[in-house]
DNA sequence: TAGTGGTCTAGACCACGGT
DNA sequence: CCGTGGTCTAGACCACTAC
Protein backbone atom coordinates (compact mmCIF):
# COMPACT_ATOMS: atom_id res chain seq x y z
CA UNK A 1 0.00 0.00 0.00
CA UNK A 2 2.18 2.82 1.07
CA UNK A 3 5.45 2.85 -1.15
CA UNK A 4 8.86 3.02 1.49
CA UNK A 5 10.33 6.20 0.00
CA UNK A 6 13.41 6.50 2.30
CA UNK A 7 16.00 9.22 1.34
CA UNK A 8 19.13 7.08 1.00
CA UNK A 9 21.63 9.60 -0.29
CA UNK A 10 24.57 10.80 1.95
CA UNK A 11 24.86 14.10 0.29
CA UNK A 12 22.52 16.58 1.53
CA UNK A 13 23.00 19.27 -1.37
CA UNK A 14 21.62 22.77 -0.64
CA UNK A 15 20.41 25.25 -3.13
CA UNK A 16 23.85 27.00 -3.36
CA UNK A 17 26.62 25.60 -2.01
CA UNK A 18 25.23 22.09 -0.75
CA UNK A 19 26.21 21.16 2.48
CA UNK A 20 27.89 17.58 3.84
CA UNK A 21 26.54 16.51 6.61
CA UNK A 22 25.43 12.74 7.37
CA UNK A 23 26.93 9.96 5.68
CA UNK A 24 25.58 7.19 7.19
CA UNK A 25 22.38 5.30 6.80
CA UNK A 26 20.12 5.46 9.12
CA UNK A 27 18.65 3.17 11.80
CA UNK A 28 14.92 3.01 12.55
CA UNK A 29 13.63 4.25 15.56
CA UNK A 30 10.82 2.26 17.65
CA UNK A 31 7.88 5.07 17.08
CA UNK A 32 9.32 5.29 12.90
CA UNK A 33 6.88 2.84 11.39
CA UNK A 34 8.85 1.11 8.79
CA UNK A 35 5.46 1.25 7.06
CA UNK A 36 5.03 5.18 6.50
CA UNK A 37 6.40 6.80 3.59
CA UNK A 38 8.55 9.86 3.38
CA UNK A 39 6.52 11.78 1.12
CA UNK A 40 7.63 15.70 1.30
CA UNK A 41 11.48 16.86 0.57
CA UNK A 42 11.28 20.39 1.17
CA UNK A 43 14.01 22.29 2.65
CA UNK A 44 12.28 22.04 5.46
CA UNK A 45 12.48 18.06 5.49
CA UNK A 46 16.47 17.67 4.09
CA UNK A 47 16.80 19.46 7.42
CA UNK A 48 15.06 17.84 9.56
CA UNK A 49 16.40 14.12 7.90
CA UNK A 50 19.46 15.07 8.16
CA UNK A 51 19.48 15.83 11.70
CA UNK A 52 17.87 12.64 12.17
CA UNK A 53 19.91 10.55 10.55
CA UNK A 54 22.95 12.21 12.61
CA UNK A 55 21.14 11.47 15.76
CA UNK A 56 20.03 7.95 14.98
CA UNK A 57 23.69 7.17 14.27
CA UNK A 58 24.71 8.93 17.30
CA UNK A 59 26.59 10.81 15.33
CA UNK A 60 24.91 13.29 17.11
CA UNK A 61 25.38 11.81 20.74
CA UNK A 62 22.43 11.91 23.18
CA UNK A 63 23.11 15.19 25.58
CA UNK A 64 24.89 16.75 22.73
CA UNK A 65 24.65 20.84 22.06
CA UNK A 66 23.15 21.36 18.38
CA UNK A 67 25.03 24.60 16.97
CA UNK A 68 22.84 27.43 17.06
CA UNK A 69 20.44 27.93 14.94
CA UNK A 70 22.10 30.89 12.96
CA UNK A 71 24.56 28.84 12.43
CA UNK A 72 22.67 26.10 11.72
CA UNK A 73 20.95 28.54 9.19
CA UNK A 74 24.45 29.37 7.40
CA UNK A 75 24.99 25.26 6.90
CA UNK A 76 21.36 24.59 5.13
CA UNK A 77 21.36 27.88 3.23
CA UNK A 78 18.35 29.16 4.90
CA UNK A 79 16.81 31.41 7.24
CA UNK A 80 16.52 31.15 11.03
CA UNK A 81 12.61 30.57 10.78
CA UNK A 82 13.46 27.55 8.34
CA UNK A 83 15.35 26.18 10.62
CA UNK A 84 13.49 26.69 14.11
CA UNK A 85 10.54 25.15 12.18
CA UNK A 86 12.57 21.80 11.66
CA UNK A 87 14.23 21.93 14.88
CA UNK A 88 10.35 22.22 16.29
CA UNK A 89 9.47 19.25 15.09
CA UNK A 90 12.08 17.22 15.66
CA UNK A 91 11.58 18.10 19.23
CA UNK A 92 7.63 17.52 19.28
CA UNK A 93 9.17 14.09 18.34
CA UNK A 94 10.96 13.72 21.38
CA UNK A 95 14.31 14.00 19.19
CA UNK A 96 15.88 17.10 20.60
CA UNK A 97 14.99 19.78 23.45
CA UNK A 98 15.92 23.20 23.81
CA UNK A 99 16.71 24.91 27.23
CA UNK A 100 15.50 28.40 27.25
CA UNK A 101 17.68 30.92 25.51
CA UNK A 102 20.66 27.74 26.54
CA UNK A 103 20.35 25.94 23.03
CA UNK A 104 19.04 22.86 21.50
CA UNK A 105 20.50 19.40 22.75
CA UNK A 106 19.78 15.85 21.64
CA UNK A 107 17.67 13.49 24.15
CA UNK A 108 18.53 11.44 26.18
CA UNK A 109 16.81 8.13 26.26
CA UNK A 110 13.11 8.43 27.66
CA UNK A 111 12.75 6.88 31.63
CA UNK A 112 10.22 3.84 31.01
CA UNK A 113 7.47 4.92 33.82
CA UNK A 114 4.46 2.54 34.72
CA UNK A 115 2.56 5.49 36.72
CA UNK A 116 0.49 1.94 38.41
CA UNK A 117 4.05 1.12 40.38
CA UNK A 118 4.46 2.40 43.77
CA UNK A 119 8.33 2.05 42.81
CA UNK A 120 9.72 5.15 44.17
CA UNK A 121 11.17 7.35 41.77
CA UNK A 122 15.06 7.02 42.68
CA UNK A 123 14.48 3.34 42.75
CA UNK A 124 13.02 3.19 39.27
CA UNK A 125 15.73 5.61 37.79
CA UNK A 126 18.61 3.68 39.44
CA UNK A 127 16.83 0.60 38.40
CA UNK A 128 17.50 2.45 34.27
CA UNK A 129 21.22 3.18 35.23
CA UNK A 130 20.28 6.33 35.45
CA UNK A 131 20.79 9.01 38.26
CA UNK A 132 17.88 10.51 40.13
CA UNK A 133 17.46 14.02 42.14
CA UNK A 134 15.29 15.30 43.78
CA UNK A 135 14.22 18.88 44.86
CA UNK A 136 11.62 20.53 47.20
CA UNK A 137 10.38 23.79 45.75
CA UNK A 138 7.87 24.01 48.31
CA UNK A 139 5.43 23.50 51.10
CA UNK A 140 2.48 25.30 52.11
CA UNK A 141 -0.94 24.99 52.93
CA UNK A 142 -3.12 26.35 50.09
CA UNK A 143 -7.27 26.48 49.55
CA UNK A 144 -8.08 23.62 47.01
CA UNK A 145 -8.22 24.44 43.78
CA UNK A 146 -11.77 24.01 42.22
CA UNK A 147 -11.37 20.96 40.33
CA UNK A 148 -10.05 19.27 42.67
CA UNK A 149 -12.76 19.59 45.07
CA UNK A 150 -14.40 17.38 42.24
CA UNK A 151 -11.94 14.89 41.39
CA UNK A 152 -11.24 14.20 45.16
CA UNK A 153 -14.71 14.55 46.51
CA UNK A 154 -13.92 17.23 48.80
CA UNK A 155 -16.08 20.03 50.94
CA UNK A 156 -15.84 23.30 48.69
CA UNK A 157 -13.17 25.63 50.50
CA UNK A 158 -11.30 22.35 52.19
CA UNK A 159 -7.63 23.07 53.05
CA UNK A 160 -4.97 21.27 51.47
CA UNK A 161 -1.37 20.72 51.61
CA UNK A 162 0.91 21.75 48.63
CA UNK A 163 3.95 19.80 48.32
CA UNK A 164 6.19 21.42 45.11
CA UNK A 165 9.28 19.30 43.74
CA UNK A 166 11.41 18.85 40.75
CA UNK A 167 13.06 15.94 39.90
CA UNK A 168 16.12 15.35 38.14
CA UNK A 169 17.62 12.23 36.06
CA UNK A 170 21.43 12.52 34.74
CA UNK A 171 21.73 16.14 36.54
CA UNK A 172 18.60 17.58 34.07
CA UNK A 173 14.91 18.41 35.55
CA UNK A 174 12.72 16.27 33.69
CA UNK A 175 9.74 16.30 36.03
CA UNK A 176 7.47 19.24 37.81
CA UNK A 177 5.42 18.02 39.97
CA UNK A 178 2.36 18.83 42.93
CA UNK A 179 1.07 16.54 45.83
CA UNK A 180 -1.98 17.71 47.17
CA UNK A 181 -2.69 16.18 50.54
CA UNK A 182 -4.98 15.93 52.94
CA UNK A 183 -3.96 17.83 56.08
CA UNK A 184 -6.21 15.64 58.47
CA UNK A 185 -4.05 13.00 57.22
CA UNK A 186 -0.70 14.24 57.64
CA UNK A 187 -0.12 16.38 60.44
CA UNK A 188 3.09 17.63 61.03
CA UNK A 189 4.63 16.38 57.78
CA UNK A 190 5.87 19.75 56.89
CA UNK A 191 8.97 19.18 59.25
CA UNK A 192 9.87 16.20 57.50
CA UNK A 193 12.49 15.42 54.73
CA UNK A 194 9.95 15.91 51.82
CA UNK A 195 13.08 15.04 49.19
CA UNK A 196 12.62 11.64 49.70
CA UNK A 197 9.86 9.60 48.88
CA UNK A 198 6.47 10.70 50.00
CA UNK A 199 4.91 7.27 49.27
CA UNK A 200 7.72 5.46 52.13
CA UNK A 201 6.83 8.60 54.39
CA UNK A 202 3.51 7.88 54.15
CA UNK A 203 4.27 4.38 55.12
CA UNK A 204 6.71 4.82 57.85
CA UNK A 205 5.05 8.12 59.53
CA UNK A 206 1.55 7.64 59.04
CA UNK A 207 0.50 4.08 58.11
CA UNK A 208 -0.57 5.10 55.01
CA UNK A 209 -0.22 2.88 52.17
CA UNK A 210 -1.08 2.93 48.38
CA UNK A 211 -3.84 0.76 47.76
CA UNK A 212 -4.87 1.81 44.38
CA UNK A 213 -4.81 4.68 41.67
CA UNK A 214 -6.53 6.11 39.13
CA UNK A 215 -4.71 8.23 36.23
CA UNK A 216 -4.94 10.76 33.27
CA UNK A 217 -2.52 11.27 31.07
CA UNK A 218 -2.93 14.44 28.56
CA UNK A 219 -0.27 16.16 26.43
CA UNK A 220 -0.67 19.60 26.65
CA UNK A 221 1.87 22.82 26.71
CA UNK A 222 3.38 23.79 29.77
CA UNK A 223 3.11 27.09 31.32
CA UNK A 224 4.21 29.04 34.43
CA UNK A 225 6.76 27.99 37.33
CA UNK A 226 6.41 24.54 35.70
CA UNK A 227 7.98 26.17 32.62
CA UNK A 228 10.87 27.72 34.46
CA UNK A 229 11.11 24.80 36.78
CA UNK A 230 11.77 22.68 33.57
CA UNK A 231 13.88 25.31 31.61
CA UNK A 232 11.36 25.39 28.88
CA UNK A 233 10.01 28.10 27.13
CA UNK A 234 6.78 28.81 27.40
CA UNK A 235 3.90 26.41 25.46
CA UNK A 236 6.66 24.10 25.12
CA UNK A 237 4.98 20.59 24.79
CA UNK A 238 4.74 18.50 27.58
CA UNK A 239 2.97 15.40 29.32
CA UNK A 240 0.60 16.29 31.90
CA UNK A 241 0.08 12.76 34.63
CA UNK A 242 -2.44 13.43 37.31
CA UNK A 243 -3.42 11.05 39.74
CA UNK A 244 -5.41 10.30 42.48
CA UNK A 245 -4.38 7.89 44.94
CA UNK A 246 -6.30 5.46 47.49
CA UNK A 247 -5.30 4.43 51.12
CA UNK A 248 -5.93 0.69 52.20
CA UNK A 249 -9.11 1.86 53.65
CA UNK A 250 -10.50 3.03 50.32
CA UNK A 251 -9.82 7.09 51.18
CA UNK A 252 -8.30 9.19 49.10
CA UNK A 253 -5.25 10.18 50.52
CA UNK A 254 -3.40 12.69 48.05
CA UNK A 255 -3.63 13.64 44.51
CA UNK A 256 -0.34 14.47 41.80
CA UNK A 257 0.06 16.05 38.72
CA UNK A 258 3.29 15.92 37.28
CA UNK A 259 4.37 17.67 34.12
CA UNK A 260 7.13 15.60 32.48
CA UNK A 261 9.29 16.84 29.77
CA UNK A 262 7.37 14.67 27.22
CA UNK A 263 10.75 13.43 25.28
CA UNK A 264 12.43 12.49 28.86
CA UNK A 265 9.29 9.80 29.13
CA UNK A 266 7.48 6.79 27.98
CA UNK A 267 4.59 5.77 29.91
CA UNK A 268 4.38 1.59 29.84
CA UNK A 269 1.70 0.21 31.69
CA UNK A 270 1.22 -3.81 31.82
CA UNK A 271 -2.24 -4.81 33.16
CA UNK A 272 -4.47 -7.23 33.67
CA UNK A 273 -7.71 -6.77 30.53
CA UNK A 274 -10.96 -6.31 31.98
CA UNK B 1 4.92 31.03 46.34
CA UNK B 2 4.13 31.78 42.60
CA UNK B 3 2.29 35.15 42.50
CA UNK B 4 -1.81 34.51 40.68
CA UNK B 5 -0.97 37.47 38.05
CA UNK B 6 -4.10 37.08 35.45
CA UNK B 7 -4.78 38.76 32.51
CA UNK B 8 -8.12 40.27 33.95
CA UNK B 9 -8.67 43.13 31.56
CA UNK B 10 -11.14 42.73 28.48
CA UNK B 11 -9.69 44.85 26.37
CA UNK B 12 -7.06 43.35 24.14
CA UNK B 13 -5.11 46.36 22.91
CA UNK B 14 -2.87 45.88 19.80
CA UNK B 15 -0.27 48.08 18.95
CA UNK B 16 -2.08 50.17 16.36
CA UNK B 17 -4.87 50.07 15.87
CA UNK B 18 -6.20 48.97 18.93
CA UNK B 19 -8.74 44.91 19.08
CA UNK B 20 -11.49 43.94 21.07
CA UNK B 21 -12.12 40.67 20.97
CA UNK B 22 -12.92 38.75 24.08
CA UNK B 23 -15.34 40.34 26.97
CA UNK B 24 -15.95 37.65 29.49
CA UNK B 25 -13.42 36.48 31.72
CA UNK B 26 -12.19 33.19 31.16
CA UNK B 27 -12.89 29.79 32.82
CA UNK B 28 -10.32 27.29 34.64
CA UNK B 29 -9.28 24.56 32.21
CA UNK B 30 -8.45 21.36 34.54
CA UNK B 31 -5.06 21.58 32.86
CA UNK B 32 -4.34 25.30 33.67
CA UNK B 33 -2.79 25.26 37.39
CA UNK B 34 -4.73 27.84 38.93
CA UNK B 35 -1.36 28.34 40.91
CA UNK B 36 0.86 28.37 37.61
CA UNK B 37 1.61 32.30 36.51
CA UNK B 38 1.43 33.77 33.14
CA UNK B 39 4.91 35.27 33.05
CA UNK B 40 4.73 37.05 29.82
CA UNK B 41 2.60 39.70 27.91
CA UNK B 42 4.31 39.43 24.80
CA UNK B 43 2.17 40.29 21.41
CA UNK B 44 2.37 36.40 21.09
CA UNK B 45 0.36 35.47 24.61
CA UNK B 46 -1.89 38.10 24.05
CA UNK B 47 -3.40 36.52 21.17
CA UNK B 48 -3.12 33.08 23.12
CA UNK B 49 -4.83 34.69 26.13
CA UNK B 50 -7.49 36.01 23.87
CA UNK B 51 -8.34 32.79 22.19
CA UNK B 52 -7.73 30.51 25.03
CA UNK B 53 -10.45 32.77 26.54
CA UNK B 54 -12.41 32.54 24.01
CA UNK B 55 -12.43 29.04 23.73
CA UNK B 56 -13.03 28.25 27.22
CA UNK B 57 -16.00 30.13 27.24
CA UNK B 58 -17.25 28.63 24.41
CA UNK B 59 -17.62 32.10 22.54
CA UNK B 60 -15.66 29.80 19.94
CA UNK B 61 -17.56 26.53 20.11
CA UNK B 62 -16.15 23.18 19.84
CA UNK B 63 -15.68 22.22 15.98
CA UNK B 64 -15.68 25.75 14.78
CA UNK B 65 -13.63 27.05 12.06
CA UNK B 66 -11.51 29.77 13.37
CA UNK B 67 -10.72 33.12 10.76
CA UNK B 68 -8.32 32.18 8.44
CA UNK B 69 -4.48 33.13 9.93
CA UNK B 70 -4.28 36.40 7.03
CA UNK B 71 -7.35 37.47 8.55
CA UNK B 72 -6.25 37.12 12.33
CA UNK B 73 -2.75 38.96 11.49
CA UNK B 74 -4.87 41.62 10.22
CA UNK B 75 -7.08 41.39 13.71
CA UNK B 76 -4.16 41.75 15.69
CA UNK B 77 -2.48 43.87 13.70
CA UNK B 78 0.56 41.53 13.48
CA UNK B 79 2.12 38.93 10.45
CA UNK B 80 1.18 35.34 9.95
CA UNK B 81 4.21 34.14 11.45
CA UNK B 82 3.53 35.60 14.72
CA UNK B 83 -0.26 34.49 14.40
CA UNK B 84 1.03 30.96 13.36
CA UNK B 85 3.42 30.61 16.25
CA UNK B 86 0.30 31.40 18.79
CA UNK B 87 -2.00 29.05 16.99
CA UNK B 88 0.69 26.67 17.49
CA UNK B 89 1.27 26.73 20.76
CA UNK B 90 -2.59 26.24 21.25
CA UNK B 91 -2.61 23.35 19.05
CA UNK B 92 0.22 21.69 21.31
CA UNK B 93 -1.79 22.22 24.35
CA UNK B 94 -4.88 20.72 22.34
CA UNK B 95 -7.15 23.30 22.69
CA UNK B 96 -7.60 24.22 18.55
CA UNK B 97 -6.51 21.69 15.81
CA UNK B 98 -5.58 21.98 12.22
CA UNK B 99 -6.22 20.72 8.92
CA UNK B 100 -3.80 19.90 6.35
CA UNK B 101 -5.05 23.24 4.28
CA UNK B 102 -8.58 23.39 5.68
CA UNK B 103 -7.50 25.78 8.48
CA UNK B 104 -7.72 25.54 12.21
CA UNK B 105 -10.53 24.33 14.21
CA UNK B 106 -11.65 24.88 17.89
CA UNK B 107 -10.70 21.28 19.65
CA UNK B 108 -14.08 18.81 20.51
CA UNK B 109 -14.21 17.45 24.11
CA UNK B 110 -11.51 14.82 24.53
CA UNK B 111 -12.66 11.23 24.51
CA UNK B 112 -11.54 9.53 28.06
CA UNK B 113 -10.06 5.97 27.15
CA UNK B 114 -8.66 3.37 29.13
CA UNK B 115 -6.22 1.15 26.82
CA UNK B 116 -6.56 -1.54 29.81
CA UNK B 117 -10.11 -2.05 29.32
CA UNK B 118 -11.06 -4.08 26.78
CA UNK B 119 -14.14 -2.80 26.16
CA UNK B 120 -14.60 -1.81 21.95
CA UNK B 121 -13.89 1.06 20.46
CA UNK B 122 -18.09 1.47 19.14
CA UNK B 123 -19.11 1.11 22.78
CA UNK B 124 -16.89 3.24 24.58
CA UNK B 125 -17.45 5.73 22.29
CA UNK B 126 -21.00 5.49 22.87
CA UNK B 127 -21.21 5.47 26.33
CA UNK B 128 -19.66 9.11 26.16
CA UNK B 129 -22.32 10.03 23.84
CA UNK B 130 -20.57 10.39 21.00
CA UNK B 131 -20.15 8.71 17.27
CA UNK B 132 -18.30 6.52 16.17
CA UNK B 133 -17.65 5.08 12.77
CA UNK B 134 -14.49 2.71 11.46
CA UNK B 135 -12.96 2.35 8.29
CA UNK B 136 -10.61 -0.85 7.13
CA UNK B 137 -8.18 1.08 4.88
CA UNK B 138 -5.95 -2.72 4.22
CA UNK B 139 -5.20 -6.11 5.22
CA UNK B 140 -2.00 -7.62 4.10
CA UNK B 141 0.24 -10.06 5.04
CA UNK B 142 3.80 -8.64 5.41
CA UNK B 143 6.95 -9.44 7.37
CA UNK B 144 7.29 -8.57 10.74
CA UNK B 145 9.31 -5.06 11.30
CA UNK B 146 12.08 -5.84 12.82
CA UNK B 147 11.38 -4.21 16.55
CA UNK B 148 8.22 -6.13 16.71
CA UNK B 149 10.24 -9.10 16.11
CA UNK B 150 11.73 -8.49 19.17
CA UNK B 151 8.64 -7.31 21.36
CA UNK B 152 6.53 -10.17 20.53
CA UNK B 153 9.11 -12.64 20.89
CA UNK B 154 8.84 -13.98 16.64
CA UNK B 155 11.59 -15.54 14.93
CA UNK B 156 13.44 -13.23 12.91
CA UNK B 157 11.33 -12.96 9.02
CA UNK B 158 8.25 -14.19 10.51
CA UNK B 159 5.02 -13.47 8.77
CA UNK B 160 2.40 -11.13 10.52
CA UNK B 161 -0.77 -10.22 9.22
CA UNK B 162 -1.27 -6.22 8.81
CA UNK B 163 -4.69 -4.39 9.24
CA UNK B 164 -4.97 -0.53 8.99
CA UNK B 165 -8.31 1.19 9.67
CA UNK B 166 -8.74 4.58 10.62
CA UNK B 167 -11.43 5.00 13.37
CA UNK B 168 -13.66 8.23 13.55
CA UNK B 169 -15.76 10.43 16.57
CA UNK B 170 -18.34 12.46 15.21
CA UNK B 171 -17.43 12.70 11.61
CA UNK B 172 -13.53 13.66 12.83
CA UNK B 173 -10.91 10.99 11.80
CA UNK B 174 -9.04 10.72 15.29
CA UNK B 175 -7.31 7.67 15.33
CA UNK B 176 -5.04 5.59 13.12
CA UNK B 177 -4.78 1.57 14.08
CA UNK B 178 -2.53 -0.87 13.11
CA UNK B 179 -2.84 -4.19 13.74
CA UNK B 180 -0.09 -7.47 13.44
CA UNK B 181 -1.73 -10.53 14.28
CA UNK B 182 0.01 -13.65 13.75
CA UNK B 183 -1.32 -15.31 11.29
CA UNK B 184 -1.19 -18.89 12.18
CA UNK B 185 -3.42 -17.88 15.23
CA UNK B 186 -6.53 -16.40 12.79
CA UNK B 187 -6.83 -18.39 9.35
CA UNK B 188 -8.87 -16.83 6.91
CA UNK B 189 -9.70 -13.57 8.81
CA UNK B 190 -8.88 -11.88 5.96
CA UNK B 191 -12.64 -12.58 4.48
CA UNK B 192 -14.07 -11.23 8.11
CA UNK B 193 -15.75 -7.84 7.82
CA UNK B 194 -12.50 -6.15 10.08
CA UNK B 195 -14.63 -2.60 10.43
CA UNK B 196 -16.75 -4.19 13.58
CA UNK B 197 -14.33 -5.06 16.93
CA UNK B 198 -11.41 -7.05 16.40
CA UNK B 199 -11.78 -7.65 20.15
CA UNK B 200 -15.58 -9.44 19.17
CA UNK B 201 -14.31 -11.11 16.50
CA UNK B 202 -11.36 -12.89 18.05
CA UNK B 203 -13.24 -14.00 21.04
CA UNK B 204 -16.67 -14.85 18.39
CA UNK B 205 -14.47 -16.82 15.30
CA UNK B 206 -11.25 -18.10 17.10
CA UNK B 207 -11.81 -18.41 20.37
CA UNK B 208 -9.58 -16.05 21.71
CA UNK B 209 -9.68 -13.71 24.59
CA UNK B 210 -6.96 -10.82 25.74
CA UNK B 211 -6.54 -11.66 29.16
CA UNK B 212 -3.50 -9.35 29.91
CA UNK B 213 -1.72 -6.49 27.84
CA UNK B 214 0.93 -4.47 27.98
CA UNK B 215 0.84 -0.53 26.60
CA UNK B 216 3.84 2.48 26.12
CA UNK B 217 2.31 5.75 25.75
CA UNK B 218 4.13 8.06 23.98
CA UNK B 219 3.75 11.43 22.20
CA UNK B 220 5.57 12.08 19.41
CA UNK B 221 5.03 13.42 15.81
CA UNK B 222 3.14 11.91 13.20
CA UNK B 223 4.63 10.85 9.65
CA UNK B 224 3.29 9.08 6.52
CA UNK B 225 0.22 7.23 6.41
CA UNK B 226 -0.68 8.05 9.80
CA UNK B 227 -0.33 12.01 9.06
CA UNK B 228 -2.71 12.03 5.32
CA UNK B 229 -5.68 9.57 7.30
CA UNK B 230 -5.76 12.16 9.95
CA UNK B 231 -5.84 14.90 7.99
CA UNK B 232 -2.41 16.14 9.92
CA UNK B 233 0.70 18.04 8.25
CA UNK B 234 3.40 16.08 8.45
CA UNK B 235 5.31 16.68 12.06
CA UNK B 236 2.31 17.22 13.87
CA UNK B 237 1.68 16.21 17.29
CA UNK B 238 0.16 13.05 18.29
CA UNK B 239 -0.17 10.29 20.95
CA UNK B 240 1.10 6.43 20.07
CA UNK B 241 0.17 4.13 22.34
CA UNK B 242 1.59 0.69 21.24
CA UNK B 243 -0.08 -2.35 23.07
CA UNK B 244 0.99 -6.40 22.90
CA UNK B 245 -1.64 -8.19 23.80
CA UNK B 246 -2.09 -11.90 25.56
CA UNK B 247 -4.55 -14.62 25.42
CA UNK B 248 -5.73 -16.60 27.96
CA UNK B 249 -2.78 -19.39 27.66
CA UNK B 250 -0.54 -16.41 27.76
CA UNK B 251 0.66 -16.37 24.30
CA UNK B 252 1.33 -13.31 22.37
CA UNK B 253 -1.91 -12.55 20.38
CA UNK B 254 -1.60 -9.04 18.86
CA UNK B 255 0.27 -6.01 18.78
CA UNK B 256 -1.61 -2.57 18.26
CA UNK B 257 0.08 0.52 17.36
CA UNK B 258 -2.29 3.32 17.70
CA UNK B 259 -1.56 7.09 16.70
CA UNK B 260 -4.67 9.47 17.89
CA UNK B 261 -5.07 13.18 17.50
CA UNK B 262 -3.22 14.29 20.58
CA UNK B 263 -6.40 16.78 21.31
CA UNK B 264 -8.50 13.99 20.84
CA UNK B 265 -7.74 11.87 23.90
CA UNK B 266 -6.98 11.58 27.63
CA UNK B 267 -5.80 8.19 28.79
CA UNK B 268 -7.49 7.21 32.10
CA UNK B 269 -6.87 4.43 33.74
CA UNK B 270 -7.61 3.00 37.26
CA UNK B 271 -4.85 0.32 38.66
CA UNK B 272 -4.15 -1.37 41.72
CA UNK B 273 -1.15 -0.33 43.09
CA UNK B 274 1.51 -2.96 43.36
C1' DT C 1 30.13 41.44 27.32
C1' DA C 2 29.33 38.05 23.76
C1' DG C 3 26.33 34.48 22.33
C1' DT C 4 21.94 32.41 22.35
C1' DG C 5 17.18 31.77 21.57
C1' DG C 6 12.57 34.59 21.80
C1' DT C 7 9.97 37.49 19.25
C1' DC C 8 8.63 40.07 15.37
C1' DT C 9 8.27 42.54 10.56
C1' DA C 10 6.55 42.50 5.73
C1' DG C 11 6.38 40.54 2.45
C1' DA C 12 6.67 36.14 -1.36
C1' DC C 13 5.36 31.86 -4.06
C1' DC C 14 3.40 27.27 -4.02
C1' DA C 15 0.23 23.15 -3.48
C1' DC C 16 -3.78 21.51 -2.19
C1' DG C 17 -8.98 21.75 -0.94
C1' DG C 18 -13.37 22.90 -2.20
C1' DT C 19 -16.46 25.10 -5.43
C1' DC D 1 -11.20 29.15 -9.96
C1' DC D 2 -10.32 31.15 -5.27
C1' DG D 3 -9.16 30.55 -0.44
C1' DT D 4 -6.37 28.18 2.62
C1' DG D 5 -2.35 26.78 4.96
C1' DG D 6 2.72 25.25 3.83
C1' DT D 7 6.96 27.02 3.07
C1' DC D 8 10.39 30.42 2.71
C1' DT D 9 13.23 35.02 2.49
C1' DA D 10 16.18 38.51 4.85
C1' DG D 11 16.50 40.85 7.88
C1' DA D 12 15.55 43.34 13.06
C1' DC D 13 15.63 44.13 18.21
C1' DC D 14 15.28 42.22 22.85
C1' DA D 15 16.05 39.29 27.11
C1' DC D 16 18.39 36.12 29.14
C1' DT D 17 22.58 32.97 29.96
C1' DA D 18 27.21 32.12 30.76
C1' DC D 19 31.50 33.93 31.28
Amino acid sequence: MAVLRRFDGNIISCRHRGVILSRHAGATHFWTSPHTALTTSSLNSRIIDTLRRQIATATLAPGHKLPAERELATLFDTTRITVKDALSMLETEGLIYREERRGWFVSLPRLEYNPASRSHFHEMVRAQQRQAQTQVLSCETVVAPCELVTEMGLSPLSKLIRICRARCIDGRTVLYVEHFLRPELFPGIEQQDLSQSLTALYQREYGLEYSRSRFDICPTAVRGEAASTLNLSQGSPVLAVSRINYDQFDRVIDCDREIWRHDAVRIRVESLSF
